[in-house]
DNA sequence: TGCGATTTGTCCGTATGTATT
DNA sequence: TAATACATACGGACAAATCGC
């Protein structure tokens, strides 16, 4: 593996993974607004932890690219833009039709019936409404395709894509108060995933980003 | 030891970033092996540092996927393996190939002029005969294509990708005793670049990424 | 199996450098 | 210019985990 993923391994994390893990948490949900400007001291306390652990944390959200630095001036949250939003999903494009093209002669049964144990926990979190827990499954059923392309720098890419999606995500299904993209989409992403035609299944992945980039840029500033 | 190496521009950046490059320039010439554990009270001593900002350097380094930490039992240069060298080319031609195709209509003139100047100053580096020079020179002609593509995402791959490749070849370099890839393979790249044909410039690019692997894999364990 | 040695992980106090007022 | 606040860096200390015997 490229970086450790901190979302495994839940029980024995070292003290500076559980902080990055719970300020991710805290960027994400919007409960640490973006362009916040963060003192070390202060959220050190907040955090219950010492500087040092926290300042690791910061570094490897820095990596992500959540926090944003400049030297002796401190570091502040990400602002969410319709230009950042532009380039994530030009990047998400990307990557996601490189692990479609790296995966195609890898597929398997196995792998088919992965995806729609995926598929179908992302359903059961739609219907529970249970909002937070169906972005976590959406992203968990676009995961398969990064994983069964077993590139570690494609793996490792999309860990540092999906925080940022998260903060989109959290903030259009605030404007909507409703749930992500909507099932028929998520239903032809199968399909075309299992299907023959890899130009295909590629066209449709551009199309399906594109739809969900319509959907979030519209809430934000 | 080996602090002897590198002292460049230690002008106004802290001190883990200042690190960070050291041990990322040790890395990649090779004084510090592949697959070395390094130890942390050791290497602070080495370099004349504290701990703390070493510590920070070594986050950097990981979250690159220079070094690889398991909790509790340290941190290890990362290994060249061929499956890494082909996830890595897979991974380089996927990100390029984006990168053209989101740098094609913003294509100019003064795009050109820079690019030029890039490849004049690479073959200047080569015909030097100063082959870590030339392996500069050549990253930042490819750098070209990510800077005009204005993709903050895919800057920043292009940037975690620099240095595996750096480490690739100077392998490949000490193996053969003599610069990077030809002359007439840059020059194509060039006309495919400034040329009418977007899906031949993808083409070549996935052609030329093929080269350049076949050319290393052949010097790694 | 346990025990000691080594190393990482964490915390604290303090000093220095930098930006901001 | 002085003063304040904060990031950065250092050193020492202890706790926690791993490894070798």
């Amino acid at each position: 593996m490229f970086t450790t993923d901190i979302e495994q391994i839940p029980g024995r994390r070292t003290l500076w993974e559980q902080t990055a893990q719970r300020l991710q948490t805290l960027i994400a949900n919007g409960t640490i607004a973006p362009g916040t400007r963060l003192t070390e001291n202060a959220l050190a306390k907040q955090l219950g932890v010492s500087r040092a652990p926290l300042r690791e944390a910061i570094r490897h959200l820095m990596n992500i690219g959540l926090l944003i630095s400049e030297p002796y001036k401190g570091v502040r949250v990400l602002e969410l833009t319709s230009e950042g939003l532009h380039q994530l999903y030009e990047y998400r494009t990307g990557i996601e039709q490189m692990a479609f093209r790296s995966l195609w002669p890898k597929r398997s049964a196995e792998s088919f019936a992965d995806l729609d144990r995926r598929h179908a926990r992302l359903l059961e979190a739609i219907d529970s409404g249970d909002s937070a827990l169906a972005i976590d499954r959406e992203l968990e059923l676009h995961q398969w395709c990064y994983e069964l392309s077993g590139n570690a720098l494609l793996i490792d890419a999309w860990g540092r894509v999906k925080p940022h999606l998260r903060c989109y995500f959290v903030l259009h299904q605030r404007a909507h108060n409703r749930s992500g993209p909507a099932r028929q989409s998520h239903d032809r992403y199968l399909e075309h995933a299992k299907g023959e035609s890899l130009p295909a299944a590629l066209d449709f992945i551009e199309a399906h980003m594109k739809q969900g980039f319509d959907q979030v840029i519209d809430h934000v500033g």
